[in-house]
RNA sequence: GCGGAGAUUGCCGAGUGGUCAAAGGCGCUGGAAUGAGGAUCCAGUCCUUAGUGGUCCGGGAGUUCGAAUCUCCCUCUCCGCACCA
């Protein structure tokens, strides 16, 4: 026997290819229609995707699918971004023979080769680069149409064709002719070896490691010969402490000329000087114990403090000279501590012992939660005991730090810096030492790292270096108009956006590295346009590149002139014509297809890129386009995770889409991803959870096949539960139809699939005793309106079970009918949930009871309490809730003043839970029919029980305890005997 | 560091001023079916009760007729910030 998984995945294979054969996703002009243009960002292909992805993708494709069935011609094309250094890291790492990038390439190759020599053929074909980009985008594409994505595939691309790459040239000319690019010295990491930048990629462990540039605060410390030492640090604002210099007495130092300056630093950190942008000549070199016992001049202050010798401190870390500041930094206390009693080195150095044993912490900050001297005091408390204590004074560092600056005060003895928080006084003192230019910048890595290659990792300056100016005046506001303009969904996210804006500034535009495009204005400097500029109006792009393939226009012709004429609607195109060698026709083509399509009506994305490409997405449409192309609409979701951790490429987590159909199935899959959690929550893969979707797909296709051939002849008079039924099921696909419309998509699955896949259980349920044709007949009309709403999320199955019925369209081009909701309609919905309210209740005390019934009483509420109902609705729709108020008019009211005392009853009551004034109400008599409708199900379900329903108006009815007083609206009262 | 988001019943995850004891799933318990298991189906799953009551949405305080939802404080968790994309 065929099961149901092998069934549909067969069903969904079929309806792929036959998609495709008729290329009905593939989008032309057609001004009879209104369009809409849906990107999904293009993915990286330096790898497979993983469910991860799908679950952006998916989203996207119910967005084109819905408006594709709501009358919209629907564009919605897809290429690979390969430019950057992801795809040359790979193919460097397998031609080098990296094991574990061989590991990881042949795991990615398996889910498409079977045999062992095809993944070895397909690995090694990847020490070409550009082997690598073709291989994935083919597999990626090959994956999605695998998943029934609706695109439009003739419109594909990658960031590494020649062509792009002019569309970008043309992009950064625009950019640069609008003055948004500015030219500046900028830090980096950079390997001393290669002489070349150095991203995470090519820092052994780097992404363990973590490396960043950290700006030091290089304080010169003049020495009576005008020569100064240069000691470095990240806490300027201490200089008032500071009490002596440190040296390390056996290490080499230079004597240097910089900029104009004499300088002694360590020779480590002149060979690091000269990368960062200084005139740098070497004078002299020098033993670290020439310097000892000399006095220097400290900065702002002027006291002369005298120079020591120190062992801990390390000539490769920034100057490798330091100043000491016992009273707050745990290792100077540490070495003044051990030095004072070191008779061996002071006689070895000669140093003035009265003077040096005068040596006092100087205490300059106030923190909460330590004395005078923090680092003395936590010296103490951990047992430092020499300047040897290396992990105890590690510690003891971070911590005064963190407490210092979040907390510390300076105090009386710091100068124009008195009272202010160490967190500002930082950055003034900083500022004054650079001013009164007694400091200089010192860049260093965080972290010690090495380069790939072995060398050492330092930090280089660029110099005019290229930024893109986020941070001009204009460019910002106008960016931010665009995003006020936009639609963001879910909404949270605006907020992000809104913070980017404000902190986004200055960014190198340039790389040395990577595959991308020229860098227009330094041609053949080696310089290479920063990856992410390529994503960012890249839209408009997708409505013109089937002209420039199917025309084999050459890079060359696409001359900026070129686009300027098609997106800008610049210049002459008879000049055009002449200088390009294009046809009139293919420009005008080209032009009117981009001025149909754009702008892009909705871009969903990933919400990690939030902070950087589609803000960058805002900023670059305003510079390059009139507003009426900016775009309208972002879309976001969270990623996925597995195990509690995230399901990314490198790691071994993944569900790849390769395995889904066969692993799943893909309509299985797509319901899930989309319907699981809300698209703002990292999304848990549970195995167990997706069955559920499974079940439910089954539940839906025995239903539909259940009913598909079923021809009614003669017109069937539905009776009350049916109409409850269909009432249901229309008032749960209006919402449905909502919430899609605001792009839900899991509402819309939730009311429009689960929703009433209940409903037609519970219909069974309750209908049991209707003849079988009515049955029939209503989940007929039932299934016809799921399949069509339904299509968007669950195409192949609806394709399949569309065909069945009869139909030779394609349900994806099918048009979503509007849905009518009549009064009567809402009204059915409501009698429904009366009754599923009050089979609870009987439920409920038939349990308690523990005995069967043979009659159950049902006291249906008087009619005056209705009207009590609503005039209290009414009465407090806007204000708060008073007793007397609603007794007051209640007494005006004619129909209400005759019950006053029960009123009175009643109020009290419904003001134990003042929420009950917010209720709809059914009258007395549409409670009746309901019941009446319902009460063959409710005898049979109780054995027989019979059903006796008492109106609590009428007079003479059995009532022995009482019990019509208590029956409310949209609560009956009931008696079980 | 800078900036942001969040904490819901055994777990995941909806709900963001009013039928909210709080959807749905998972798990668990019982039943149906079965040679057994799995899958499936049905029912139950805070406490109490011939019902319409109590307690509850990280902790504490407050606003309101009414708070999971709003405000303040506290505790904890997560995310983004690169010559990565």
């Amino acid at each position: 026997m065929v099961s149901f998984l092998d069934e549909i995945r067969k069903i969904e294979k079929k309806w792929q290819k036959k998609w495709q054969n008729d290329e009905i996703f593939v989008a032309n002009i057609d001004s009879s229609r209104p369009k809409w243009f849906l990107t999904v960002s293009y993915p990286y292909a330096t790898s497979p995707l993983h469910v991860g992805h799908a679950r952006t993708y998916g989203l996207g494709d119910i967005f084109a699918r819905f408006k594709r069935q709501k009358g919209y011609n629907v564009l919605w094309p897809m290429g690979f971004h390969i430019t950057g250094t992801p795809v040359l890291a790979v193919s460097w790492k397998i031609k080098n023979n990296d094991e574990n990038e061989w590991k990881k390439m042949r795991g990615f190759i398996s889910y498409y080769e079977s045999t062992k020599e095809g993944i070895e053929k397909v690995v090694s074909s990847f020490s070409e680069p550009e082997n690598v980009a073709n291989y994935f985008a083919e597999k990626i594409i090959q994956d999605f149409l695998g998943m029934g994505y609706s695109l439009d595939t003739t419109r594909e691309f990658t960031t590494g064709d020649p062509e792009y790459n002019k569309f970008i040239k043309w992009q950064y000319s625009i950019l640069n002719n609008k003055g948004l690019i500015t030219q500046g010295d900028y830090p980096i990491l950079w390997c001393v070896n290669d002489k070349n930048a150095v991203g995470e990629d090519d820092i052994q462990d780097g992404d363990e490691l973590n490396v960043e540039v950290n700006e030091f605060v290089g304080i010169k410390f003049k020495l009576d010969n005008d020569v100064f030492l240069v000691a470095a640090t990240l806490r300027p604002e201490t200089i008032f402490g500071a009490t002596n210099v440190w040296i390390h007495p056996n290490a080499t130092y230079n004597e240097i000329s910089i900029d104009g300056e004499i300088w002694i630093v360590s020779k480590e950190a002149t060979m690091k000087l000269l990368e960062q942008n200084h005139e740098i000549e070497i004078k002299r070199e020098l033993k670290g114990d020439e310097l000892l016992d000399v006095y220097a001049e400290v900065p702002i202050t002027g006291r002369k403090i005298p120079v020591y010798p120190a062992i801990f401190v390390d000539t490769d870390h920034a100057t490798g000279i330091v100043y000491s500041v016992p009273g707050h930094a745990p290792y100077d206390h540490a070495a003044i501590a051990d030095l004072q009693k070191d008779e061996e080195t002071i006689a070895k150095y000669n140093l003035n012992s009265e003077n040096l044993k005068e040596i006092e912490p100087i205490s300059l900050i106030d923190v909460k939660g330590y004395g005078e001297f923090p680092a003395v005091e936590i010296c103490q408390k951990l047992g430092v005991k020499s300047q040897e204590d290396r992990d105890k004074l590690e510690e003891a560092t971070q911590t005064i730090y963190k407490d210092e600056y979040y907390s510390g005060i300076m105090k009386s003895n710091t100068g124009d810096y008195v009272g202010l928080k160490v967190e500002e006084a930082k950055n003034k003192v900083a500022d004054t030492l650079f001013e009164i230019n007694l400091a200089s910048p010192i860049y260093e890595p965080s972290t010690k790292a090495f380069c790939r290659c072995g060398g050492q990792i330092i930090v280089a300056i660029i110099q005019n270096q290229y930024f893109l100016n986020y941070g001009n005046p204009e460019w910002k506001e106008k960016a931010s108009k665009a995003l006020n303009q936009m639609l963001i969904t879910p909404d949270k996210y605006r907020l992000s956006f809104e913070n980017t804006f404000d902190w986004l500034d200055k960014r190198p535009c340039v790389r040395r590295r990577g595959l991308g495009t020229e860098f227009p204005f330094t041609e053949g400097e080696g310089w290479i346009i920063e990856s992410l500029s390529d994503s960012v109006i890249y839209m408009a792009y997708y409505t013109i590149v089937r002209h420039i393939k199917e025309n084999k226009l050459k890079p060359e012709q696409l001359k900026p002139e070129l686009f300027d004429y098609v997106f800008l609607s610049k210049g002459n195109i008879k000049d055009l014509v002449k200088n390009s060698g294009i046809t009139e026709q293919t420009i005008n083509q080209m032009k009117q297809e981009f001025e149909y399509w754009y702008p892009n009506d909705l871009r969903h994305t990933a919400v990690h890129h939030i902070s950087n490409h589609l803000s960058f997405a805002i900023f670059h449409h305003t510079a390059v386009f009139p507003e009426k192309y900016w775009l309208p609409a972002f879309s976001l979701n969270e990623m996925l995770s597995r195990d509690g951790e995230a399901m990314s490429k490198s790691k071994p987590n993944v569900i790849p889409i390769a395995q889904v159909p066969n692993k799943y199935s893909v309509d299985v899959t797509r319901l899930h991803l989309a319907s699981i959690a809300t698209p703002e929550t990292v999304l848990e893969w549970k195995e167990d959870e997706v069955n559920f979707a499974l079940q439910r797909l089954r539940k839906f296709w025995e239903y539909s096949l259940s009913v598909i051939n079923v021809s009614n002849k003669e017109k069937i008079e539905f009776s009350f539960l049916s109409k409850v039924f269909i009432a249901s099921v229309k008032t749960n696909l209006i919402k449905a139809m909502e919430s899609i419309e605001r792009f839900s998509a899991r509402e819309y699955i939730l009311e429009g699939y689960y929703s009433n896949i209940r409903a037609i259980d519970e219909y069974h349920k309750f209908a049991k005793h209707l003849p079988e044709m009515e049955k029939k007949t209503a989940l007929q009309e039932v299934i016809e309106m799921m399949v069509v709403t339904m299509a968007p999320a669950i195409p192949h199955i609806c394709e399949e079970l569309n065909e069945r019925m009869g139909n030779k369209d394609y349900i994806s081009l099918k048009q979503i009918p509007d849905i009518d909701v009549s009064d009567k309609d809402l009204l059915y919905a409501l009698q429904a949930k009366y009754m599923t309210d009050l089979i609870e209740d009987i439920d409920q005390i038939v349990k308690l009871v523990k005995t069967k019934p043979k009659k159950i009483h049902i006291y249906v509420n008087a009619d005056w309490k209705n009207e009590l109902y609503e005039l209290a609705k009414t009465i407090f729709e806007n204000e708060a809730v008073q007793i007397g108020k609603i007794m007051a008019s209640a007494k005006e009211s004619a129909k209400l003043n005759n019950y006053m005392s029960e009123i009175a009853n009643e109020v009290k009551l419904m003001f134990k839970d003042p929420t009950i004034f917010r209720i709809e109400t059914l009258s007395a008599k549409n409670q009746e029919n309901a019941i009446l409708g319902f009460k063959e199900f409710i005898s049979t379900k109780y054995e027989n029980a019979e059903i006796l329903i008492h109106l609590s108006d009428r007079k003479d009815i059995y009532d022995p305890q009482n019990k019509s007083q208590k029956a409310r609206p949209m609560k009956p009262a009931l008696l079980l005997e």
